[in-house]
DNA sequence: TTTTATTTTCATTTTTTTTTGAAAGTTTAA
DNA sequence: TTAAACTTTCAAAAAAAAATGAAAATAAAA
């Protein structure tokens, strides 16, 4: 396969990907792009590449930054502006851990203990079970965040290497 | 908090994990009445608690027992059909990794795999990008389904007990 | 300043996803 | 059989999400 058919299955198979994700495709694919190419691009480039618009490629770009998968960058003497990719697998991996669990599982956790504090009969059954499931992913919830915690102070090998041994 | 309000509020919270991880919202409201109800329900009824129409029911229903999620149950002398979910959420917990990772997972590697074999010239800085990140996020999956495998094959403690030890 | 290059915003349009509901299909019982 | 009870399907409608593009805003240069 030459690189150029490659590039455009990459960007569209991140794509997928991340609209199964409930990440928005064109941010995915921008994301997939950038990934990709040794230098920072443009936003002309990015429409160009992905047949996108101008106001669509501003968003998107910001939404990237916001994720820190993304940096501007600015070169001298020129006046537009440079979007560049981090391009470490496990660095990125780990800020979208980082963010998911800011934005899904801390709110989700909040909410989960609020509702441990439910007041009722315990003979009824709707009642114990209601108890028993919020509890238990309550309990799910709180290990998911421990791992995460250890997983975003870790360094790269910890996925790589040592952990995968005592699984074996 | 009574439990009435408790159980619309976990249903609501379950729906927008669900919808922000790229499952249909209702079919996350459906999951969570079951998971918070000790007895199995009838269509009619999940209709009306989620007010939600028969034919969405249905194709979610179908979905959810695609996932292994729900089970259809049949009580004798009734001629409906009861609708019961799984509540130990490390099986729930299990299943979905199951699904996500066949569903998706496999899917990408196989792309990847494709992807890895590109040529080109090893001096163009655009190849040597693209092989290397391809490369890197190929191994990146490869590692998430050998974690994905043993996870399936784990007891519940593997998540609760000893491996977060390992952590500390 | 004023002009020009570039970025950002956001009301509107387009696309995608989800839901509806009524007709067709199926199963059991009379 | 026929009818009643219940389930499934799917074209059409509605809702939600994403994208457009032109105007407004901003920033650098003349």
């Amino acid at each position: 396969m030459e690189l150029a058919e490659a590039r455009l299955k990459f960007i569209e198979a991140w794509g997928k990907l991340g609209s199964e994700w409930g990440i928005n495709r064109t941010m995915a694919q921008v994301h997939a792009l950038l990934m990709i190419s040794p230098e920072a691009l443009t936003t002309e480039e990015i429409m160009n590449e992905l047949s996108i618009s101008r106001g669509n490629a501003n968003m998107t770009l910001r939404d990237l930054i916001d994720w820190g998968l993304v940096e501007k960058q600015h070169k001298t003497g020129e006046r537009k502006e440079y979007f560049y990719a981090e391009k470490d697998v496990w660095i990125i991996a780990r800020r979208v851990a980082e963010e998911r669990k800011k934005r899904e599982l801390t709110p989700i956790i909040k909410i989960l203990d609020q509702l441990t504090e439910v007041k009722g009969d315990e003979n009824d059954p709707a009642f114990k079970t209601f108890k028993t499931s919020i509890t238990d992913i309550n309990k799910l919830a709180g290990n998911v965040n421990k791992t995460l915690d250890t997983m975003l102070k870790a360094e790269e090998n910890w996925f790589f290497g040592s952990i995968l041994k005592v699984f074996k």
